[in-house]
DNA sequence: ATTAATGTTCAACAAAATTCGAACAATAGA
DNA sequence: TCTATTGTTCGAATTTTGTTGAACATTAAT
């Protein structure tokens, strides 16, 4: 049931990263979880108005792509930002992207 | 008929620019246009088996998420990438991407 | 054993993206 | 004026993506 699937850094390919990140809700959501350097649950990060089943699904894309990570502890799943491996296989990615959250850019436009 | 619309830099969204960039053909035109500092036809850069309209379209999209710049001359158009824009804009970003162009992504995976 | 809490999965739908061929537009050249 | 060249645009078909509610699974707590 529980695949919790995680692809090796090798396998984190940049065109599926690319489409991860090419919805405002989930660009949101890795910007969210690099501010900090702590696990968030999947409810915390879900924004008002949207359901359990869609944001789930978008827990799914980043962590098939390679960019989240998911570990269980009892009925909750703690996500957490791939940093390192992200940075190992795509130097400076997430730096360009944690330097346009001070500026106007990941609200959707 | 011809619109060929450019956004501001101002008006480049990462969000667009990773969806134009999700696409394993575009991204492999990017990083042939970042190869050398030239421009090129939509002609030069058609893979073998695509359509001139499946191209046209791609070119269009990175055209309007702010990637490439076309310039008309006679019956053919020009494309280069807006590099200096892209820097401004994303620092580091097409400096990522072309650095895996040594290694074995743009492939499709 | 119930009940609550936290997410996932499934079926369904709507919207968007990809691709193609055919038709078209604009320019260059004969 | 034809004709060729280069690329766009317009449907249409197919696929993918985003969203939801209902049902389910798992664990924790009472």
């Amino acid at each position: 049931m529980q695949d919790i699937f995680h692809p090796d850094i090798k396998d984190i390919s940049l065109t599926n990263v690319f489409s991860a990140l090419s919805d405002p809700m989930r660009l949101r959501i890795v910007v969210q979880l690099g501010s900090m350097d702590e696990e968030y649950t999947c409810a915390e990060l879900q924004p008002d108005g949207i359901t359990k089943s869609t944001i789930s699904h978008h827990f799914k894309v980043l962590r098939e792509s390679g960019i989240i990570r998911t570990r269980l502890e009892g009925t909750r799943r703690f996500v957490s930002l791939r940093k390192q491996d992200l940075e190992a296989r795509f130097p400076g990615l997430l730096t360009m992207i944690f330097a346009l959250q001070s500026s106007n850019e990941d609200k959707g436009e």
